[in-house]
DNA sequence: GCTGAGCGA
């Protein structure tokens, strides 16, 4: 029975999200799902934890603007049978105020082709693509982000104090410097 | 910077 003892010692040794993220890197039953009609306040950290109560993700990914804004969709990606479930749970429900809609993603190959797309495949690089399993590898673009809850928006003033930095007047009374032998008598 | 259908560099 080495079989059993091959998988027994996978069993105690790997962890499952390792074992997860490697099964999917091979092409095993995984499935991606659309997310639509995210909220704008949403961070792809909030995204992800939610998401992850219903499965293992794979494969995260929210496009944003040229802003750092989520453009308001996403995808994500887990094994087949949690994924089904994952619909059932989350498609039509509240998240941070609107209901999710939650789809099986269209592959894109599929889309009807472009001439001024570069010719060949895009691969997405983003490092954010947390596929090593790491849970916690996203770095946010914007450290402004921060209006989660759904409106506030926060700034950083241009000046501190609201006066603080004062231009330095043109003339101070005699303090500027002269050619030399033009300077007038100070007393 | 004020928006809400959509399918990803």
């Amino acid at each position: 029975m080495s079989g059993l003892l091959a998988f027994t010692k996978i069993a105690f040794s790997a962890p499952r999200l390792a074992l997860a993220n490697t099964l999917a890197a091979r092409g095993y039953a995984t499935k991606k799902l659309f997310i639509g009609n995210i909220a704008w306040g949403t961070t792809d950290d909030e995204a992800k934890e939610f998401f992850s109560q219903y499965g293992t993700l794979t494969d995260v990914y929210f496009p944003k603007d040229p802003q750092g804004r989520t453009k308001g969709y996403g995808f994500i990606e887990l094994d087949e049978t949690e994924a089904e479930n994952l619909v059932k749970e989350t498609n039509g429900r509240d998240f941070n105020g609107r209901e999710l809609r939650v789809d099986p993603a269209n592959p894109r190959e599929d889309r009807p082709p472009r001439e001024d797309r570069p010719r060949g495949e895009f691969r997405p690089r983003r490092e954010f693509n947390n596929r090593e399993g790491g849970d916690r590898e996203f770095r946010p673009r914007r450290e402004f982000n921060n209006n989660r809850d759904g409106g506030e928006r926060q700034f950083r003033p241009r000046r501190e104090g609201g006066g603080d930095r004062q231009f330095r007047p043109r003339r101070e009374g005699g303090d500027r410097q002269f050619p030399r032998g033009d300077a007038p008598d100070r007393e």
